[in-house]
DNA sequence: GAGTTCCATGACCTATTGGTTATATAGGGC
DNA sequence: GCCCTATATAACCAATAGGTCATGGAACTC
């Protein structure tokens, strides 16, 4: 089994990554297994739903790579596999930039907006977003 | 129906931001607009689909508050809204502290196996996870 | 070996998703 | 007013998602 490599971001996983934090049930026993390994009993004790949809979930976030398997005696306890996690939050991170800086210019451009209105009495046609 | 507000970052918005980031077709059209508003059919010339399509697609970008549509004349650009690319990276944040503390971890245990290997010759029983 | 615990899987149901085509609406150019 | 461009919307369809209940199977307990 290959970890995903470092230097492919093969953007296939991004698909199976995000399409598994959407939910909440699963953002929960991602959150649940970030204090340590746990079985699914235990992952599904917190939950109004019964066991088999425990291991749906669970396997959508095995597919994912968020998640593997042990195993003790019967229990197939499961670990949280941050990787996925590293991934998807690089893609994001392409976007921090953006939107820090999109605050910053907002206030720029409220600023210049201020400047020019005090000099020209009225601006023209084809207006971009407000 | 009016611009997405600032102020509600509730923890529903995770579904929709998550799923929305989850389809490769919503994620190119956010790194498109991250250079700029576009408007739907510029948006839509890269892709192998209808225009249709693309709107369904910026329905749902436009849902979970990741993007805002302007108006100039007939067209309705589009314009990239950071603030639950933010709050998704705050969620994954949550996490990073614990993958880099496992990939050095992880170097730990493989440092640990070399040394043990040129020990002794056979390891034993109840495999906990690897 | 019989029962019990833990978990996985199959069959089923409904709602949602992601695409299609066809049509409607809104605004600008002439 | 008429047509063209840009976009939205409706109706439809197949596939997927997210649950249910019932059953199966592996591994411990006694």
């Amino acid at each position: 089994m290959e970890l995903t490599g470092y230097g492919s971001p093969s953007p296939g996983h991004l698909d199976a990554t995000f399409a598994a934090l959407a939910d909440p049930t699963r953002r929960a026993i991602l959150a649940r297994l970030a204090s340590g390994e746990a079985s699914v009993s235990e992952l599904a004790e917190p939950f109004a739903m019964s066991q088999p949809a425990i291991s749906k979930h669970l396997k959508v976030l095995e597919r994912a790579g968020l998640i593997s398997r042990g195993r003790d005696a019967q229990r197939r306890p499961r670990r949280l596999e941050a990787a996925p996690l590293a991934e998807a939050t690089r893609w994001l991170e392409h976007y921090r930039q953006f939107w820090e800086e999109n605050f910053q210019a907002l206030d720029a451009v409220l600023e210049d907006l201020k400047e020019q209105e005090a000099r020209r009495p009225t601006p023209r046609k084809r207006r971009k977003h407000p």
